[in-house]
RNA sequence: GUGGGUGUUGCCUAGCGGUUAAGGCGCCAGGUUGUGGCCCUGGAGAUCGAGGGUUCGAAUCCCUCCACUCACCCCA
């Protein structure tokens, strides 16, 4: 028997009210903001991930679905959506537009990782993008965005987490003195940590590896080596945050598994319970737009996975709309009925109301059980008799009442 | 990639060396005429995750593999 492929599941329709839950607070939030939609292409160049999110990142090493099509082009399934908003920025010339451009987008992303509670292959993502603007003003937006997106949903238990590291002028310089401390004890430190001292010395400061605490807890904060504008420019975006009151947790080790981002950089964080370390993320990539090929334009963004916000919406026992049924079930007895039965449905659905007939030619009792374990409303009941009367029997289920009513008259009984 | 846990019908579970693998939920049907829910009766539905081994005999013991799951890593 097949089954849904590693990392990948089917929604299911009981499911469904949480996805509509979420997506429905994150088109609001996004037009309360002036946020467009946009759709992406599920899969991309492989190169436009590789330089935009970076050669030494786990995503691109070991996480990405990298494929060649039939026409030997190598292709990636998207890993994530900022690279690809800002190829489409690029492509669309929207720097024509007044900027900063403002787009979300809510689809899904994969990588190759092994499943476990809220993570999956396959995953469903909620990310919005302004770029064109450096501002600090818009990263406390955005930040807020954030904030006011998990607000809305009612989860309570998350905290953001900021952090800064710097730009093209000062990160060098932080790198320099990052390796100089690390250089000392490089043979002291895990495997992994010797890879990112070549390759991306940032996220030494993430690691978690017992070994290398000591070293990374005394580590150089890049906060403690920004230029004047950089820090300007954090010192800025807290302020927005605080006059916005809004509650952050500075990390100066906050790093971030994408080589794009550059000044602020945030995360939010459930409070407890989950495993998993991240409900979103985002930050500044004021580089990104020029690495892709294009003319320089700053940008800042952040990225939600919507499995761990349901997922945080189950924990804490958050109600979700229910989705509505059908509000009209048609029984019926005999061949003219059933004629009849079929064009009733048709005629009502044409007003726009929802129904289900009976089908498979079952019992009348039978017909009735069906719809009251599909917990429908009402019943029309249709026999040789009402045809010859042009009137059906309505039966509330509820109440178990029912009235004989001409045809005619149940679009408005309904409506 | 590394480690732990778990695999018996659509779902939950019993059985842990000896008849045709049991029960609950759900599904379907019946309990006289054209009426659901409660109750009663019946039915369908399981190559006991797969392969191999031990044994007179395996769902049950052993090995291998696979899947699921949780955690690490990393991330949404």
């Amino acid at each position: 028997m097949y089954r849904a492929p590693r990392g990948t599941r089917d929604i299911l329709p009981q499911e469904q009210p949480y996805w509509r839950y979420v997506e429905q607070k994150a088109t609001e939030i996004c037009r309360l903001y002036g946020y467009e939609r946009i759709d992406l292409p599920m899969f991309e160049d492989s190169q436009l991930f590789t330089r935009g999110v970076g050669e030494g990142t786990d995503i691109i090493e070991k996480e990405m679905y990298v494929f060649e099509d039939r026409g030997g082009n190598s292709l990636a399934l998207r890993p994530e959506g900022t690279a690809s908003v800002c190829r489409a920025y690029l492509e669309h010339g929207m720097h024509n537009r007044p900027q900063p451009v403002k787009l979300y987008y809510i689809g899904p992303a994969f990588r190759y990782e092994r499943p476990q509670a809220g993570r999956y292959r396959q995953h469903g993502h909620f990310g919005c993008e302004a770029i064109g603007d450096a501002d600090p003003a818009l990263d406390a937006e955005v930040i807020d965005m954030a904030w006011q997106f998990f607000v809305s949903l009612g989860l309570g238990r998350f905290t953001i987490v900021l952090d800064s590291i710097g730009c093209r002028e000062c990160r060098p310089a932080y790198l320099t003195v990052l390796k100089e401390h690390y250089s000392p004890h490089i043979d002291e430190v895990c495997a992994d940590c010797k890879v990112r001292f070549e390759k991306n010395p940032m996220r030494l400061l993430d690691c978690r590896s017992p070994q290398c605490q000591t070293i990374a807890d005394t580590a150089p904060k890049s906060i403690g080596y920004l230029c004047m504008e950089c820090i300007e420019h954090y010192a800025e975006v807290k302020r927005y945050l605080s006059s916005l009151e809004i509650p952050f947790e500075e990390n100066p080790r906050l790093v971030r598994g994408f080589d794009y981002y550059t000044r602020t950089v945030f995360e939010v964080q459930p409070q407890e319970g989950g495993s998993q370390s991240s409900l979103g993320g985002g930050g500044r990539y004021d580089l990104l737009v020029e690495e892709l090929g294009g003319k320089p334009a700053p940008g800042i963004g952040f990225a939600t996975g919507i499995e761990r916000i349901i997922l945080g919406l189950q924990q804490e026992n958050i109600p979700v709309p229910i989705l509505p049924g059908p509000q009209l079930f048609i029984a019926h007895l005999g061949d003219k009925a059933k004629d009849t039965a079929l064009k009733l449905a048709t005629d009502l659905r044409h007003n726009d109301i929802s129904v289900i007939m009976a089908t498979g030619g079952r019992s009348l009792k039978a017909q009735l059980r069906q719809a009251n374990n599909l917990n429908i409303p009402k019943v029309a009941i249709i026999g040789d008799d009402e045809v010859k009367a042009g009137t059906v029997v309505l039966r509330d289920m509820a109440t178990s009442q029912q009235e004989t009513v001409p045809l005619e008259k149940l679009p408005e009984l309904l409506g």
